[in-house]
RNA sequence: GCCCUGGUGGCGGAAUCGGUAGACGCGUCGGACUUAAAAUCCGGUUGGAGUUAAAUCCAGUGCCAGUUCAAGUCUGGCCCAGGGCACCA
């Protein structure tokens, strides 16, 4: 075997002949059970970051390990390469966005290959491209035709830097999730997909994936928003026009019914003209023009003292007959429930704060023991029992809540309702590089969907992109003329295109069956290897990707596409990967090269090191003495194998377990012990930090173990058993090294085809124990004995111990307890 | 305000069921090899007291209580940090 390590050369080597052999691929006929591995697929952004390397390296090495148990492997990758960067960069240069795109993806595609990750690359797919695309359209209209995808005109989220529309999810703080413009509301007609159809399921189904983290599984649940109440109605006494109106509220507080004081309608409340009268006229128009100047930021912010005017009108409570005035203020969101709220200063903070301002009444319905106190200090928000509240009096105001819906429900004036926070999915982009909305617009049929045989609707290449604040789609001379598939008749296209989290809510899927070209994919396929078994990537998805796939997998169920219910079973959310107690960022400048690693210290070493420090799903903190650590370590792995190189036979391991010496007894049961902490270590959420603690701790004992050896036949034999061992269990991280390895000391075939290790319990164990002597719980002595001593040996050989003899002399013994295998504690006094 | 996650040496982090706190590594200190350096190897490294050196003792897993022979781990109450949601009625 070579003398030194070289990981440039043999890890060239070995891709090259991995690629060759097609040693990755996926077989589609296998009596293996599948094993299906997948990382969210990169953004061609130019370069890997760090981030990417963390991701695709966990997978990498979970799929690595259960082919190895025995799994048939699917471990596909591919681009999400629709979006805007590729279009700003081709706007900057008038240039191609498709050229760019495919620039980067050739150069990420060689770093992921100088990476070593085990992909198939025959299923690779990148969204951008028309056999793709195609697919994403034509999924469009399934969904269209079941009603799923809509145009309406509503109060959306634009971008101004983007020139685009938002959806709900893009929107962090009030600012664009893409380059943090301050985001605006604008009337606009848009195409949206009905997420909310779902709501309750995508919030049910949750708990179906015990193999979520709570964190991500609670942030979709706070994103769905689900609570409980009533619609009531309130009836209009005095509209100016002497219209019979009624205005309708939702409330998660019924049981506050009677202390309702006043009602609040959003400032863009629908009807808030006829609710106005004349002498409010002016300053309601005021108050609503000054609403529509304000950013969402502002408008949402928590602490700003809350303002409102009064629109002249009232309404009756139905419930006790007491009449209360109606008010406009912003404190009410026109999108959520019916856009009016009941007031109730005495039980809501919010209420409480409006009411003192403008002098409101207020009157207290629920106390705490029956008591009725003046002068509050600020609402009373807890449980309590119903006062002032007619024939619900004395009732505990959480049993009364349905008692009250239920009297309006008999009256006729409200409902049971149940209510949702989620919003419908605005999937229309004002942009050019995306997927075309696959509809056209005929004067005389309205919209209507391009036949499937006409897909996909191509993106025009005769466009401008020197074009500022428009979709340089408007440009192309050819694009929008059309006939109407109907009539025949001129029609023009839709030239708006579809959010880029369409084209990712379904790839997974499409890497089942990647090279069809009749269909999207086959359905038998599809359900042959999906659901996800184990997906990897950012928190950041933990909405946005995520909650769209899941509805995506849902609704294309129900247009009989597949027939499962969750897309993906297991999910890890790695950390970020951290410098200098920061995220990695170009503006911080604390970025670190993945290049620059493979170069001065192979892929093995970033592989080995972006796995060491810390759980995956923990921040990890990038060092460079990490690096150059790991970097040490696999030359020590080398080395302890290339000087003794002429001792190891791979293919003679075989030994007689019981009759081998006590040195080699105890390397022995030191690698079935590394074999059965490794395998739980994986098993067990992936825990690499302390498989590769425990890689270390096996060549520690093996080294030490080469220092007491004679080098008889035996121990030739105990030593190759080990390293044997030792490059099966590191195959998964190392994977140059251990090919390299295993092809020098002549192991047959690839150890990555190598069964993973098997340990013996019996093995796995040493044959003494240490047995800690506690007096009172606290340690005194530490004894060597027999591992199969029993509890009554294990106590005599404690009390036999002379230390303790001596602390225990003249002390009463209470108690003796014995831990098996573990440890003896006296209880003195 | 509500929800989730976490808090262990100088640092990253270990520690199946409650049973030796600090595995493994980084850093650092000392030693070996070397003309020297690099590389490599060996040893120390929670804090405090103690000793020529050891032995040994005390304290210690965010804080305060509790359960237990025994608590980083279980229970109750807090504090702090990170993340998510939020005038959502």
């Amino acid at each position: 075997m070579k003398e030194a390590y070289f990981p440039q050369e043999i890890e060239k080597k070995w891709q090259k002949t991995w690629e060759e052999t097609g040693a990755f691929k996926t077989p589609e006929n296998s009596e293996k059970p599948k094993y299906y591995a997948l990382s969210m697929f990169p953004y061609p952004s130019g370069k890997l970051h760090m981030g990417h390397v963390r991701n695709y390296t966990i997978t990498d090495v979970i799929a690595r390990y259960k082919r190895a148990q025995g799994f048939n492997v699917l471990h596909p990758i591919g681009w999400d390469s629709f979006g805007l960067p590729a279009e700003n960069a081709a706007m900057k240069h008038n240039a191609d966005p498709e050229k760019w795109t495919d620039e980067n993806i050739s150069y990420m595609k060689g770093q992921l290959k100088r990476l070593g990750l085990s992909y198939d690359w025959d299923r690779e797919v990148a969204t951008c491209k028309e056999d793709y695309y195609k697919w994403t359209q034509w999924l469009f209209l399934q969904l269209y035709k079941k009603g799923l995808a809509y145009k309406k005109e509503a109060a959306v989220n634009w971008c101004d830097n983007c020139a685009t529309v938002l959806a709900n999810e893009q929107v962090i703080d009030g600012k664009c999730w893409r380059c943090d413009s301050v985001v605006e509301k604008k009337y606009l007609s848009q195409w949206f997909l009905k997420i909310t159809d779902y709501a309750e399921v995508l919030l049910e189904d949750l708990d179906k994936l015990p193999g979520w983290g709570d964190n991500v599984k609670t942030m979709q649940a706070n994103w769905i928003g689900k609570s409980q109440g009533a619609i009531f109605n309130f009836e209009v006494i005095d509209a100016p026009s002497g219209e019979k109106l009624t205005v309708p509220v939702y409330t998660t507080r019924p049981d506050t019914v009677y202390g309702i004081t006043y009602l609040v309608v959003a400032p863009e409340y629908k009807d808030i003209e006829k609710l106005t009268t004349e002498e409010n006229k002016q300053a309601v128009e005021d108050y609503r023009a000054n609403a529509r100047k304000m950013t969402e930021i502002e408008r949402l912010s928590t602490d700003r003292v809350k303002t409102g005017v009064p629109l002249g009108t009232h309404c009756r409570n139905p419930f006790n007959g007491e009449v209360f005035p109606l008010w406009t203020a912003d404190y009410a969101l026109v999108e959520y429930g019916t856009g009016a709220v009941m007031a109730v200063p005495t039980h809501d903070t919010r209420d409480f704060d409006f009411a003192k301002k403008y002098n409101l009444p207020m009157k207290i319905v629920i106390s705490k023991d029956g008591n009725i106190e003046n002068n509050l200090a600020e609402a009373y928000t807890e449980e309590g029992i119903l006062v002032n509240s007619g024939e619900f009096n004395g009732m505990k105001n959480t049993e009364a809540k349905k008692a009250i819906i239920q009297k309006a429900v008999d009256e006729g004036f409200g409902e049971f309702k149940t209510q949702y926070r989620l919003r419908d999915w605005l999937v229309s982009r004002q942009r050019y590089w995306g997927a075309p909305i696959p509809v056209v617009y005929c004067e005389k049929c309205g919209i209507q969907p391009v036949p499937e045989d006409q897909l996909p609707v191509k993106l025009p290449t005769d466009v401008d992109f020197s074009v500022v604040g428009k979709s340089p789609i408007l440009t192309s001379p050819t694009f929008q003329d059309t006939v109407c598939p109907v009539c025949g008749g001129p029609a023009k296209r839709e030239t708006d295109t579809m959010d880029t989290f369409m084209c990712s809510s379904w790839y997974y899927l499409r890497y089942a069956d990647a090279r069809n070209n009749e269909k999207c994919f086959d359905k038998d396929k599809v359900n042959k290897w999906l659901p996800v078994d184990q997906y990897v990537g950012g928190i950041e998805h933990a909405i946005l990707h995520l909650l769209y796939s899941r509805f995506f997998t849902k609704a294309l169920r129900d247009c009989s596409l597949l027939d499962f219910d969750e897309p993906f079973k297991n999910l890890l959310t790695q950390g970020m990967v951290l410098k200098d107690g920061s995220k990695m960022s170009k503006s911080k400048g604390n970025t670190v090269d993945p290049d620059e690693i493979f170069e001065n210290y192979g892929a093995d070493t970033a592989r080995l090191f972006i796995l060491s420090d810390s759980p995956p799903a923990r921040d990890f903190d990038w060092s460079d003495a990490g690096v150059e650590g790991c970097y040490k370590f696999l030359n020590r792995v080398w080395r302890l194998m290339s000087t003794n190189s002429d001792k190891i036979d791979l293919n003679n391991t075989v030994m007689n377990v019981g009759k081998l010496t006590k040195v080699n007894d105890d390397l022995v049961r030191i690698v079935h012990m590394a074999i059965k902490s490794i395998t739980n270590d994986i098993s067990n959420d992936f825990q690499f930090n302390t498989v590769i603690s425990k890689y270390r701790e096996l060549v520690n004992a093996i080294y030490d173990w080469t220092s007491k050896t004679q080098w008889t036949d035996e121990d030739k034999t105990v030593f190759s058993f080990a390293i044997k061992s030792l490059l099966i269990l590191m195959a998964p991280v190392a994977v140059h090294l251990t090919e390299e390895a295993w092809s020098q000391l002549g192991g047959k075939g690839s150890v990555h085809e190598q069964e993973w290790c098997k340990w013996d319990e019996n093995l796995a164990k040493m044959s003494s124990i240490t047995l800690v002597v506690q007096i009172n719980g606290k340690v005194k002595d530490k004894i060597e004995a027999d591992e199969s001593s029993s509890q009554e040996e294990l106590k005599s050989i404690a009390l036999s111990s002379e230390k303790i003899k001596e602390l225990i002399s003249g002390k009463e013994i209470i108690k003796t307890i014995v831990v098996p295998k573990k440890l003896v504690n006296i209880v003195i006094k």
